[in-house]
This record gives structure tokens, sequence and C-alpha cells, in this order.
DNA sequence: CGCCGTAATGTTAGCGCTTTCAGTAACACC
DNA sequence: GGTGTTACTGAAAGCGCTAACATTACGGCG
């Protein structure tokens, strides 16, 4: 920067000022400054601006993994709105490990971020210390049911399950099984779960644990599931999986198997992925706003930094019932 | 960090010290400083200490997109091998911009990471020119045809899809088609293109303009391009997609229209994602390695960023053919 | 015509750490 | 007992910027 400052001919914060504050300098000295960067190939150190300035233009996401296309179309909104405003993602996975979690707070905010977005309102007690303890804006996603450190953006997993339940249950099915995602270091999956339970009981339908299952996040998991189900309550009428990829290996499973959907068994699966919609039979599954997750998420951090005071702190984006083929049409 | 110093009674530096190369201090001061540490919540500042030591604990990585899983895999194979070795993840994503891509190369580098990942050789100048001037170890991944800025990890997208072609044509088809992705500001999908062209050259297939054409990345496309072609050229026997989503996205639309698949039409995908396996029939495709490319990338940066020599600089990781029944079996 | 507001630029200090060099103490060795 | 060696701790300087205040020039205004 000194370089570019005797280049130009003007001292050094007039270099800075050019580049972080053009309005606060004289045209033609912005020009020669300028031009002087470009012919030093200067390229500005953030980590001394943002030491000097005590802000950084970075935001920290902790997501459980990215390989799960859900986060990332929520990263995907993140970064679509956090880009244009000149800020940085700094990305971290738990791997849906709390103490992990815990560790990459502490680390990221090491970093000093101007923001944060973790996934989920679950933490570690020395995770949320940290997080309760920092000043800066902090959103939770994906969860709406609890109290959150600061803001919430998401939907209730609870509804959403209760929701799909009573659909299955108002087309006529009575045994309808359930395929749970690990609940634990999960708040999201648990919710759906109890939101299954509740739909059951509260509709009187069939409440065997028999029909209640866990299953790994993969395609095989979900066949795997479906097998055993079938295996010991042949006479289940509709599978909910959790999530669409455990459904959508289910509904392959039925394909080799001949079983046919929505005849035989009807399935439901949550998240609503692209591919949902393009297997056959479509997939009928509770659509959530993933994207718009990441976006509203960035925006509430943006509105903060901005001075702005963000009301309300918990953003309830809804999810939608789509109903496909896999599960009986409505009469 | 003044704080701790004085509550340890210590003087900061030696609360550096503990943090940075605990072994440097004596036990009964490491554990005084760790529990002044705790005490105060002292979160330190990285911000000042990588000004100070003139180096940071951050990676930067751009990619396309991270919403097409293929980049999330390589991504996580990144991370998987800095996490432990303590470092952090800047991501960016340039959606297949060269012009973004220089952008993000600029507000990466003013971070001062410790090393860069990129997609693919092609740049524009600009970033280029950022890229040949820093002096940290830079890794392009996805593509070994060509000469890398510093050191590459990949495949060979011309080789592999020759590979393709050969294999399909040593089923039988002569009449091969190609649905290519977008080639602009992206050498992969252009090289795919290329092999698939030198292929039905060298082995004296049908060379017709319509067997080939070009989709965006959906599901969706894969299907109006596989309706496209057998309209036009009724008598393609196979139909080659650039990756395996398109070639899914067919394979669904062969399944709604009763196409059956390999007999009346052959379908191939490439990357070999996790669904690939699972459709019905199975889709043969190129098997690629996307989780290897991040960490071997990261291994690469990794070693470099600890003195050593890297040799050599272009890894090439290979591919593998996987045939399965949306292709004719061998004989 | 002096005063004051405004615009443009500069001076000074310091952000919170780490590096470098120095210093102290304890111990072994010839 | 002087010297070297090892282990530990500290003082001073400064990383490359920006915030806050200072300065200069200029023109409008009573």
């Amino acid at each position: 920067m000194e370089d570019v400052a005797r280049l130009a001919g003007v001292s050094s914060i007039t270099v800075s000022r050019v580049l972080n504050h053009p309005d606060k300098v004289a045209e033609s000295t912005r020009e020669r400054v300028m031009a002087a960067v470009e012919a030093t190939g200067y390229i500005p150190n953030s980590v001394a601006g943002s030491l000097a300035s005590r802000r950084t233009r970075v935001i920290g996401a902790l997501v459980p993994t990215i390989t799960n296309s859900i986060f990332a179309d929520t990263i995907d909104g993140l970064t679509d709105v956090l880009t244009p405003a000149g800020y940085q993602l700094l990305l971290g996975a738990t791997g849906y490990s709390l103490r992990e979690e815990s560790r990459l707070v502490g680390a990221i905010l090491a970093q000093r971020p101007a923001g944060l977005l973790a996934t989920g309102l679950q933490h570690e007690s020395q995770g949320l210390t940290l997080l309760r303890t920092t000043d800066i804006p902090i959103v939770e996603t994906w969860n709406v049911d609890g109290d959150p450190v600061d803001m919430a953006v998401g939907f209730s997993n609870f509804e959403a399950c209760r929701a799909m339940v009573a659909t299955l249950a108002r087309r006529g099915a009575r045994r309808i099984g359930f395929v749970s995602a690990p609940t634990t270091a999960n708040d999201r999956a648990e919710q759906r779960l109890r939101g299954y339970r509740h739909a059951v009981r509260e509709l009187g339908l069939d409440t065997d644990a028999r029909l209640e299952r866990e299953a790994k996040f993969s395609f095989h998991a979900g066949a795997e599931r479906l097998v055993e189900m079938i295996a010991e309550r042949p006479d289940v009428e509709a599978i909910f999986f959790a999530n669409d990829i455990l459904a959508i290996g289910a509904l392959f499973e039925c394909q080799r198997r001949g079983i046919r959907v929505p005849e035989d068994l009807a399935i439901a699966g949550f998240d609503d992925v692209e591919l949902a919609a393009q297997v056959n039979p479509g997939l009928t599954t509770v659509r959530i706003p993933r994207y718009r997750i990441g976006r509203e998420a960035a925006r509430m951090i943006l509105r903060r930094l901005e001075g702005e005071r963000v009301e309300p702190r918990v953003l309830d984006l809804g999810f939608e019932i789509v109903e496909r083929q896999s599960t009986p049409a409505g009469t």
C-alpha cells in the first residue's frame, strides 16, 4: 500500500479511502490512485484492515454436511445474498456432531466473523455459551420450534410431519409407517419423529412400534427399512420417510420387487428434492423452503449489520404438502 | 489476552505460547494459563494473530456451484483433510462465470489464505495473473489436460469420454448421440465433448451433427434432449450424456414413454453419482474420484505448507467405466 | 474582511497479536 | 568455578492497515 501511495503521490490513508470510501476522495485523486493500484498489482490485506477496523467481511456458516443437497441449497441462498453485499463465506461441516459444532464455533468466532449461521436450535452447552457470549448476529436455521440464541429462520418440522400424516390418513391409510433419520444431535429429525407420533395418536391410527424405524441418510437404507417393515407388518398401507432420499430408495426397491406404488403401498418423503418430481411415480413429499432459508438468514444478518432491528426474531417460512402419484389421489 | 495473562500471572506472550506452541511452556504455567483462559472465556483473535505472524489458517476454494453434488463431494474431501490439520474453508461459488471467478480470486487473496483450490484449468486473464503472482500453493482440480498455474489434481475428461464411447461401440452401437453440458467457461465440459468427437471419428461411427446437443444441468433438460434426438434420429442406438443428472432425466423419460432401456435405446452418463446405481435399470456411467480430488488437493496444499516439494505437480487420479444395465451387456 | 462550513488530504496512534532477541535459572561437564 | 546447554519467560518492536482527529484550501456570507 505504501508503494501505491508513493506512486500516486498521496499518503497511504488516501489509498485506503479510495478503496473503502471512494466518495470521500476527489475524482482526480481517485483515478490516480486506481491507476497506481493497477500498475503495482496491489491486493489489499484484509487481515490488517480487519484488525484496524475491528470488523470483517466474513460470515461463518455451520451445516451438518454439505454433501446433502438440502444444505447446499441453503448455502446457495446464503451466498446469493452475501456475495453481492461484499461478504465472504467461512464454511464448517459438523458431521452431525454437537461436539464438533462447538469446536467449529470457537474456531470460526476466532476469525471474528461479522455474523454466523448455524443449523438447528440444538447445541452443546459449550458451543451455546460461545454463541450467547458473542455479540454478532446469529441465525439458527431449519427449525423454529424452540428458543433461538438470537434469530431463527425455518419451518416447523413437527407440524410438517403432522400434516403429512394427516394427508395420508385423509387418503384412507390407517397403518402408516415412519422411517426416521437418526435423531441424535439432530433436532429437526427428532421433531419430525414427534410430529409423526403426535399425528398417529391424534388421529387414532395404528401405533405399533414396528411401524417405526430409523435409517441413515442413503437410498440403500430406505430400501432396507422398507423390506424390513413389510416383512414384519405386511399390512402396512403407507410409509412416510423422514427425507426424500430414503423414500426414493424405497420407491426403487418397490420397482425392483414389483410392489405397485401407490396401489399396494403408498410412499411419502420429506424435502421435495428435485428428484422427487422426476421419479416414476412422482413422490408425494413436503416441500420446504431450503433456498429461502439461506436467503432470509443472510438478509436478517445483513439488516442487523446495518444497525436495524430485526423483528420477528423467529421467521417461519412454512412448508407445503406436495401430493404426487406415490400416494393415492384425492377423490 | 491481557486479562488472561494478568489472571494467570504471566506476560501475554506466554499466553500466546500456551495457545500456539504449548510444548514450549512449563506444564504448571500451561495449566495456570489454560485455567485463566477458561475463566475469562477468552477467544483468541486470529485476525490479529494472522497479521502478526503473516499467515492464516484459511484455505480458499472456488467451485462453479455447491448445488451440484459432485463439487460438494470434492469440498467434502477437502475439509476432511483440512479440518484435522486446523485449517478452515473460505468458499466461493463462481456460477460458471470466469469474470466472477476473477473477482472472487481477488477477494479471497485479500484474505491472505494459506492456499487456494480452483476448479478447472481455464481462467480469465485477470484472474490468471492474480493466481500467478501470488506465492501460496494453488491446486486446480477436475482437469489434468493442460498446464496448471501451480499444481493440479483430477482426471482426463477427454480420455474418459473417449473410453465410454469406445465401450458403447464395443457393445455394438454405431449411432451414438452425445448430450454435452454447456461448454462456455467450462473446460471440463469442453473436453468431454472433444473426447466424444474424437472417439466417434476414430472409430468410424456416425458423425451426424444431429447426434450432438447441449443441455443445462437438470433432469428436465436431459429428458428434453432425449425426446428431440429420437425425433430427429429415430435410429439412434445409444445416447451418452455428459453427466448423470441428464442421463437419469432421460432414463425417467424412457420409463414414462415405454422406451425399453437398453433394448430400444442404451443410455450412459458421467460422474457415477450415488443415484446412478439405484435407478432401474442401473446407469452405465464413468466413475470419477470426486471425493479424492478434494482430499488429494488438500494434501498437496498441506505438504507445500510444510515446506515439502510436491511432485508430480499434476496428479491424474484416473476414472473407471462402470457398466450397469442401461447399456447392453458384454457377450 | 474576517469567520465559518465544507471538501480534500494528512498525521498520529493503535488494533491484538507474534517475532525476535534477551534474560534468568538450573544443571552437567571438564 | 567457568563454560556450555537446556528450559522457560519476558520486553520491545512491528505486522499493514484504519479511526479519529488535525490541517489546509476555498468560497460564501453577514
